[in-house]
DNA sequence: CGTTACGTTGATGATATTCAAGGACTGTGG
DNA sequence: CCACAGTCCTTGAATATCATCAACGTAACG
């Protein structure tokens, strides 16, 4: 049954085919679903686990079902620097290097696919649209990544959560404005706009005090003027 | 002759494979070489001029031959990162996207081969090694822009300098700690780090006040103290 | 010799970090 | 149910860092 393939995280309702990663399925025939389904193994991992660690073989691709992750890379000094987070349908490990070159940790308990990484290669060899889609998602995670550095490079600390805010409303399956579920910590939102937590939870709080947003829970935004969330976060 | 694609700067005196991208040519057989060729157009651009701009029809791949080109990422509104540097060796648009998602610009004059982006896809179908290496090739991209993620995120403006610094030591082919030739402008580095065109200056000012550096030129950086640029700008 | 583009330097203010203290939430054991 | 510890988050004050605005140098070029 090629349509345990077509997981519910991808339908039409979550489907967004340029922020997130589900189009690794877009365009195959049931047959080829059916190939690929034998590949897959379906797991999970607590919060807190890491999916894998930084500089160990790159063996496997990941393809988030439900929870967030966060990509992450540390360096000698010991300092860390978060790449992104990740969501249902998002794909996690499609390198090309022999190792992984950034550790995967999760925000909540995470249900995924998983792919040894060398038979998807093969099978994307002989399913064109499996090699394309690949293709795509690598592009569309490159493009991200080149926006993050615009923001860490030119945006103020105010900008930079807006930026994070935005993303998460069109990233995160299920999201509105009035309802964003922050999986991660005030620490990790630091390490990935490059700020510190204390400016983190300044920031949050002045947006707070402007009628921005709004904080029901600690981790449930409300983004309340949306042009204005949107205006600051523009790139 | 297959060895025209052997260029001079592929010579294993400049050849890094791992700062470099030369090893799109890796491993290849003079068969493969030959028919590569005949994939190639030499030519060249002048300085300020535009190999291609952002949002245009990535038709083609291209290898600097000779020269150095900076790669930019223009925003809506108006402010420009620049996302890196290129010296000979190494390959420009390599993406997948239709469009690129860069600009191009000469800092010198360089000359270049420029492939056709359709046609060294279909010989990378047909010929592994090529294939292999431009996996490769993206692959290094990739993770060059992740330590610039880091640098922008967590660094100082003296200590990304020295990272620059560092990372013309490592990449321009023929470079020595007593001569890199910055062949970018003042505003070129800032853009690049995330700084100001002044604060560029007054660093740059203060490295050669406390004898880390020297400028018998503008342009002409000497280290004077390598390990200590180098500690700086360690990741 | 003047113009122009690019780079430097100074004064000032904005922004973010650091260090330190105090709250809020969670889970555990009494 | 409460007390307690532990963790995460917030807030304040002092400081460091960088950006901005403005003036001044300098090198290249007609």
């Amino acid at each position: 049954m090629s349509t345990i393939f077509i997981p519910k995280h991808i339908h039409p309702t979550y489907s967004n085919t340029v922020f997130n990663d589900c189009l690794l399925f877009h365009d195959m025939t049931p047959h080829e679903l059916d190939r690929l389904e034998n590949y897959a193994e379906q797991s999970k991992c607590e919060e807190g686990e890491y999916l894998f660690r930084q500089d160990t073989p790159a063996d496997f691709v990941y393809n988030v079902i439900s929870g967030s992750v966060a990509i992450e890379r540390i360096f000698t000094n010991g300092r860390r620097q978060i790449i992104g987070f990740l969501f249902p349908g998002d794909f996690i490990g499609l390198t090309h290097s022999p190792n992984y070159d950034c550790a995967v940790r999760c925000l909540t308990k995470v249900e995924f696919y998983k792919f040894s990484r060398k038979r998807l290669n093969t099978l994307s060899e002989e399913v064109g649209h499996l090699k394309q889609n690949m293709e795509q998602i690598k592009s569309a995670i490159f493009s991200r990544v080149m926006e993050q550095l615009y923001v860490l490079g030119q945006k103020k600390a105010l900008e930079r959560l807006c930026f994070l805010f935005m993303q998460l409303l069109e990233r995160l399956p299920g999201a509105r404005a009035d309802r964003v579920e922050l999986y991660m910590s005030r620490q990790d939102m630091a390490d990935y706009l490059g700020l510190t937590i204390e400016t983190v939870s300044r920031c949050l709080a002045k947006l707070k005090s402007d009628g921005l947003v709004a904080f029901p829970k600690l981790n449930h935004l409300q983004i309340l003027n949306l042009p204005a969330v949107s205006e600051l976060a523009e790139c």
